[in-house]
DNA sequence: CTGAAAGCGCTTACAG
DNA sequence: CTGAAAGCGCTTACAG
């Protein structure tokens, strides 16, 4: 149904691989025939076949992420802007959402490995690590977001948590508090990094209080794969 | 880099078409090839070529999802749920967000359109009625969520908005408020037609109260355009 | 049940 | 600057 090169080469008697060029800027088109194909796109309202376009380039300008909850905040934010910073470079997301479902998680791993993304982001899950192991070798590059997994071959974008925890204690040091409690979510590497950074911090002072320590969240708390 | 057909084919020295066919469960291959062709398919962890069978079979397993801000949490619920009833399908979701600019709107659509989707669907936007409009004829099923839009061949899901208010305010009726009020968001239609509900309900009651009616924003609000 | 042929819509070399 | 050829990885008919 939708126009393809082939007829609007038909219609002007010429190749297809130069309507191609036009449509890709290629210089060496004459002016001429520039303008024909370019009229006849337009009146045909062409739109290319991006789906043929990957198949042939191998890019699919296309970006999978995949996140534990599209309505928590964090990762909602997370997937609008990696999403500005990705259409800069004329690349779209492919979002995926485990639902916090570790089944889930390894076949929609499965699914974005399918379809040849120029790349996949996982966001903060409980993933399996031979999953993440198993993307990384396919050749498709692999960020991980905000949880750090040891992956060879793997991108780390993330919060530095050792500092995030040194600053709040420093900052409530600086304004007059004596005794300074730290109290954490789940026994996860966001809390240890925190609580590293609160020790930090405490061993600095003269003489050195006592450590307060508090637990949020039980270990074995359902949610614990996706809160922070 | 990845496996294809052609290895295994090569690999087990039977033709690619019957490679497919295993893979695609067909009936008439014989069982000896069929549990071949599986060994060698798990050994090198095939993956099928989404891209390739698209292009092929003119289907993307792709829905587009049009909202104007992910983190909203109403866009977040409806691409919640609207990703999870695709996926029970085999089909998944591309998001794209407008940011509310019209002009990112006309753009992601034309981009849409050129991913040859199964499915567009576009929730409640001020989207150019026209960009709607060429959605709908370029053969793509369209689906509009929340907001209706008069748009040929164009279908629709959404909140019954005057029973909403209906509803609410018999609810109040019935445990005994006598003087209500209708406080209502922006001049949509969305608005409308609870204010709609509300006189009706108002109206069958004896004797006929008076109508009062609170405006929450400014017609002029810059966030009109995706306020409920 | 097996297999050779054609084609999806495009792009990448490479020859004139 | 123009164009014929090959191919991306797969599936759909259709002949044996």
């Amino acid at each position: 149904m939708p126009v393809t090169l082939k007829e609007i080469a038909r219609d002007l008697g010429v190749p297809i691989v130069t309507v191609s060029k036009v449509l890709r800027n290629h210089e060496d088109i004459s002016r001429k025939t520039r303008d024909l194909v370019l009229k006849r796109t337009r009146e045909l309202s062409y739109r290319p076949n991006l789906t043929a376009r990957s198949l042939v380039t191998g890019c699919s300008s296309l970006v999978g992420l995949l996140i534990p909850d599209l309505l928590h905040p964090f990762f909602a934010e997370v997937a609008r802007s990696f999403a500005a910073k990705l259409r800069e470079q004329g690349l779209y997301l492919l979002i995926c959402s485990s639902e916090g479902d570790p089944e889930l998680e390894s076949q929609q791993l499965e699914h974005l490995l399918s379809r040849r993304l120029d790349a996949i982001a996982v966001a903060s899950v409980g993933a399996d690590e031979d999953d993440l192991q198993t993307v990384a070798n396919s050749g498709t590059p692999l960020v991980l977001l905000d949880r750090q997994v040891p992956i060879a071959n793997a991108h780390f974008v993330g919060v530095n948590d050792l500092r995030v925890g040194q600053l709040a204690t420093e900052h409530l040091i600086s304004i007059g508090c004596k005794r300074i409690a730290h109290l954490r979510g789940p026994a996860n590497a966001v809390g240890e990094k925190r609580f590293e950074g609160y020790k930090r911090a405490q061993e600095r002072r003269h003489p050195v209080p006592p450590r307060v320590r508090y637990r949020g969240f039980r270990q074995g708390h359902r949610e614990q794969g996706f809160r922070r």
